[in-house]
DNA sequence: GGGTCTGTAAACACGT
DNA sequence: AACGTGTTTACAGACC
């Protein structure tokens, strides 16, 4: 719900965006961003409006400054730092004036450079500012008139080309090639000129101090990574970062140099939460930035330094060997204001580049977020695909049901290579803070293999309060298969409930009396008397017997079942199905880790574990007797061709119990606050 | 619409 | 008597 309030808000995107920034504080127009569609436009008016503000400002530091007739007074009380409400007032009747220039900077006459100079109402360090400013807005002035003659060129070239195209008129259809390529590459021309001036221009605008936007880089970026687990974010940063590889390759091959910068603003932002980071950070990522910044140039990495280039911003000076490069770098790019100006500029490219990204994986971060709660349809969409393995929340692809599953015991976290839209459905399930009786979606359809779901979304399920798409059954067999005898008291199976989902630690009568109804209904469970008292095992034959009920009537399909279950050649049709489907990207439980890999290798185990317990396997169910555990150790290896559809689908390869190191319940029990923490 | 599975609730029995 | 454990029944929802 949430993420699709976000989403739907998000559609103001751009919008928002700028009213967000004009209210951070101060209002700073003529952000080229907000602009971005007529670049021109943005331009002139950017400047008209800069100007004009700049202009106000500067008559307001003036004014006020004659005004407090004792300027050096002032500056005393500043000096010393007294805090009489007077004072404040005064320094605030400064500051407003400073800030609000280098927010607005502009140019000041030297007349008025002087009056303020010669007052001294200002401390050296607004005076820095200011000047910094006045060279930013030279610099931009001069740039600006470049561009205004380049444009002028263009132009002359243009109507040169066509006179010339008249004067020579040749075969018709020549000349209009020649026309249509002279006004191309004249288009071209002109739109590289307005890719450098917008980005000219936009990086201008930021040096006028202009914080809100590059601020929202920040923190929308922590705040997104937050609480993600480091596959996720990973996936999250690929994603992202290929994102961006296309934008900038759509920018720098197009037109609009902007436009990189300019899609941040319409990416939507789905999460109003962002938007809020985003306005608050922009002072802290400025100072951010600014310690950063300076550091970069080291002398040893020269990232400033390529293919004999200079990279400074604006150089392009060609070196032959390094050190004349370090020459010039020392010489023409030392600490001065230009560099530091230049500095900033860089910054707030970086910053607009963060932005962009904090953007995208907003934008990455609500889809997924979305496609979750619309998983929570019975149905299982076909788009989750691979967003299931992608998402990071419910990085598993739940038991879902692939039509060749092994019934591996569970135990082991191994990746299982889900059909995808089973997998999408799981992770519905799982999203779901259905409350209500989840009844057995997905994970139980088939008494899937748990483990892997829940090995890699433990943490998810630790700490979420969202109720597992598993079956009792599914997840007391995961309980039992996971301890290192594979036996459970009661108790025990209590306690690993509790501690491996938060959603079990609430409603301790309601699910605790489903599971005891549960280890006695199912014959998969069996209840074995020990000394102590009793344990309840699992009888894997019989939990898998399950299954060809649920698959609507076919009786191919049990026989099917029968079949691998006597480890038949199904098994290695089945393991060669699955390395078949790692191949598919999809299936790769997703980015996380090296599912594939891993996959196979338990599958290769399970088939040899398979054909070594085969013999144990019978038994099991029928009389449980005192060892339980050989009946639940073996890895039976199945093939379940659930759906026409799944068919083809991957295998669901589960390796043997004691597998899963993530799991090491045993040890844990004791330590458990058991289920009395639950009533 | 019926059968099956699952979840939930509850009653009951038994042992500690 | 209270509690934990285990069994069983009943019902409802979901799915096939």
């Amino acid at each position: 719900m949430m993420q699709e309030s976000g989403t739907e808000a998000t559609s103001n995107g751009p919008a928002n965006e700028n009213g967000g920034a004009s209210v951070e504080g101060v209002p700073r127009e003529g952000r080229p961003k907000s602009a971005a569609p007529s670049a021109e436009v943005t331009a002139a008016d950017f400047l008209h409006l800069q100007q004009h503000q700049a202009l106000q400002m500067a008559r307001q530091i003036l004014l006020q400054q004659q005004q407090q007739s004792q300027p050096q007074q002032l500056q005393s009380q500043q000096n010393t730092g007294r805090k009489s409400p007077k004072a404040n007032d005064k320094q605030q009747s400064l500051q407003v004036p400073v800030s609000v220039a280098m927010m607005t900077p502009q140019v000041i006459t030297p007349q008025q450079m002087q009056q303020i100079l010669q007052q001294q109402v200002l401390s050296p360090q607004q005076l820095q500012v200011l000047l910094q400013q006045q060279q930013a807005l030279m610099l931009q002035q001069q740039l600006q008139e470049f561009y205004k003659k380049q444009q002028e060129q263009l132009h002359l070239q243009l109507l040169q080309q066509q006179q010339q195209q008249q004067q020579h008129a040749g075969s018709k259809q020549s000349k209009e090639q020649q026309v249509s390529a002279q006004q191309l590459a004249f288009q071209q021309q002109l739109l590289q000129v307005q890719q450098v001036q917008q980005q000219h221009l936009l990086n201008l605008q930021r040096q006028g101090l202009l914080s809100i936007q590059p601020g929202q880089t920040g923190l929308p970026l922590h705040s997104l990574t937050q609480g993600m687990i480091p596959t996720e974010l990973q996936q999250l940063w690929k994603e992202v970062t290929n994102a961006h590889v296309k934008e900038e390759h759509n920018n720098s091959s197009s037109n609009n140099g902007h436009r990189g910068l300019d899609l941040s603003s319409p990416a939507p932002p789905k999460n109003p939460l962002l938007n809020q980071h985003a306005s608050t950070n922009g002072q802290y990522m400025s100072h951010k930035r600014e310690g950063s910044t300076l550091e970069e140039p080291s002398p040893h990495s020269h990232p400033l330094y390529g293919h004999g280039v200079c990279k400074w911003p604006g150089c392009e000076a060609v070196f032959d060997d390094f050190h004349s490069f370090l020459k010039h770098l020392n010489n023409e790019h030392a600490l001065d204001d230009r560099s530091t100006a230049q500095c900033r500029v860089q910054m707030q490219v970086v910053q607009q580049l963060e932005l962009q990204l904090a953007k995208d994986k907003e934008r990455l971060q609500a889809m997924m977020t979305h496609l979750h709660v619309k998983s929570t349809e019975p149905k299982a969409t076909p788009q989750p695909l691979n967003l299931v393995s992608n998402v990071t929340l419910s990085k598993s692809a739940p038991e879902a049901s692939p039509p060749l599953s092994l019934p591996q015991t569970p135990t082991t976290p191994t990746a299982p290579l889900t059909p995808l839209s089973q997998t999408h459905s799981v992770i519905t399930a799982t999203n779901l803070h259905s409350m209500g009786p989840m009844r057995r979606r997905y994970s139980e359809k088939y008494n899937m293999p748990i483990s892997p779901d829940i090995s890699q979304n433990k943490e998810f399920y630790m700490n979420t309060d969202v109720r597992p798409p598993f079956t009792y059954a599914s997840l007391i067999r995961q309980a039992i298969l996971e301890s290192p005898e594979k036996q459970l008291t009661l108790n025990e199976i209590y306690n690993w409930f509790t501690r491996m989902f938060a959603y079990f630690r609430r409603n301790a009568a309601t699910w605790k009396n489903a599971v005891r109804h549960n280890l006695s209904l199912h014959k998969c469970f069996v209840r074995v008397e020990n000394v102590k008292g009793a344990v309840w095992t699992v009888d894997e034959i019989e939990f898998q017997k399950r299954r060809p009920q649920k698959i609507s009537g076919s009786p191919a399909l049990v026989k099917n079942i029968q079949t691998s279950l006597g480890y038949g050649p199904t098994l290695s049709a089945a393991f060669q199905a699955s390395m078949a489907e790692n191949n598919i990207p999809l299936y790769t439980t997703a980015s996380i880790g090296s599912p594939t890999l891993n996959s196979l290798a338990n599958a290769i185990r399970e088939e040899m574990n398979g054909a070594m317990d085969h013999g144990n396997s019978n038994g099991s169910d029928s009389s449980p007797g005192r060892s339980p555990l050989p009946a639940m150790h073996h890895i039976s290896v199945k093939e379940e061709p659930l759906d026409p559809e799944d068919h083809d689908g991957p295998l669901s390869l589960v390796t043997t119990a004691n597998h899963s190191p993530d799991f090491d319940h045993h040890r844990d029990y004791d330590d458990e606050q058991g289920h009395d923490d639950m009533l």
